[in-house]
DNA sequence: ATTTAATTTAATCAAATGATTAAAATATTT
DNA sequence: AAATATTTTAATCATTTGATTAAATTAAAT
């Protein structure tokens, strides 16, 4: 996260095209490739992609994604780094809150999430699994390996219930919210539910995600 | 699932040879393949897996590779099958067993999933992720698609809370018994969590998980 | 208007990769 | 022991794929 816009503007040259674009303000055709990098990227993952599948999506040469990204590799952790990115602006602010209660914590989360996961379904799947195959770009991700047992909500959840490990919780409520995008392809192959009763399960979750936490908080 | 053995004996020649080789007892060439295949997809998956890597990893000449899977894919939708029958055998007989209780079920559920995956980490992650790739394998299990929604399992999720979508509760379960080893690449790379850490918190959730289901379905 | 820089195209390279072939080696049957 | 079938090896193919190059085109600067 931290080195992400040294990475994106590896070089001065990128650098100069970039904000020259940003002020341009139209499509660029960097931004094309971006775009379609991502779509082919995260639905196909790293290895089962070919830079022509993106050159393609994209309606360009493929030798202009080389000209402007080097490499599909350097394309690839640019990609990956946005969509990781994605995700920890949503966790990182509602986590360390000062302000709000455990509970609050776990309905923003719910809500955040389904609402995040829903425009970007295959986003878990894609970050999970090149977590596994392409263990170097995580490497490179230089967060604070405490991040999470540092969080107010890890010390919240520890108050609640000292006696059980917080992360046991943590992994239960990202579970509950991530799991059904990750799981969603095999259960779409698998049974006969469709696109809009998976939208609307989802948008119960936002509910009902919040009233489960509360219940487990309680167990005996 | 129902075209396991066709496709597994699917020809003549292959029948022979597996007969005799089980006959023989000994680690056969074929069962030799088989294993470094096993190991090599469900770490890389299947775009990322060179028959070349198969062929080290099982000390065999890359040809032997052919001779004995005709191709790649073949040898993968093998494997896959395998995996797949992995999880379903330990699903089907739980979720389908008219002599047990809800909470029973679950019990053997996060009992069963906790131990499965313990002894196969990366079993889920190769399954999910390739059923976004790979989509055409999948077509291939002819699963009857309503044995989820005609389970005993199902049926007494509707008679404990006719109120919620049973789906709801089966999500979440398998979330919570799955997702821990989905997360784990990214976990490990994000946090201090070791081996040991793992291991641990993933006994207790044979109990905590049954516990939290308890309480999951008492929500007003 | 001319020069310089940036962008795009078409053609091609070199390496990687799935697969095949023909011959050699080994086992099995007659 | 000879003949036949099976298994293994080494060499090679044909494609695919990431990347490059040199030329053409377009835009920007002087």
């Amino acid at each position: 996260m931290i080195n992400y816009f040294f990475l994106c503007i590896e070089n001065i040259k990128m650098a100069k095209k970039e904000k020259i674009k940003l002020v341009a303000e139209d499509v660029s055709t960097e931004e094309k490739i971006k775009q379609a990098a991502t779509k082919v990227f995260t639905q196909k993952g790293y290895a089962a992609t070919r830079t022509r599948d993106i050159a393609e999506a994209a309606d360009i040469n493929l030798a202009l994604l080389n000209y402007y990204f080097r490499s599909k590799e350097k394309l690839f952790e640019i990609i990956m780094l946005e969509k990781m990115q994605k995700f920890f602006s949503v966790l990182m602010p509602i986590i360390n809150n000062d302000a709000t209660s455990l509970e609050n914590k776990v309905e923003n989360l719910a809500a955040n999430y389904v609402d995040l996961l829903t425009a970007n379904p295959d986003l878990p799947l894609f970050i999970l699994s090149e977590a596994r195959t392409n263990p170097g770009i995580f490497i490179k991700i230089a967060q604070n390996k405490d991040f999470l047992q540092e969080s107010v909500f890890v010390k919240q959840l520890h108050q609640k219930r000292p006696d059980i490990n917080p992360l046991q919780f943590v992994i239960s409520l990202l579970g509950m919210c991530i799991f059904p995008f990750v799981m969603k392809p095999v259960l779409q192959k698998m049974t006969d539910i469709g696109e809009n009763d998976f939208y609307t399960m989802m948008q119960d979750r936002k509910t009902l995600i919040p009233a489960w936490m509360k219940a487990m908080f309680k167990t005996k």
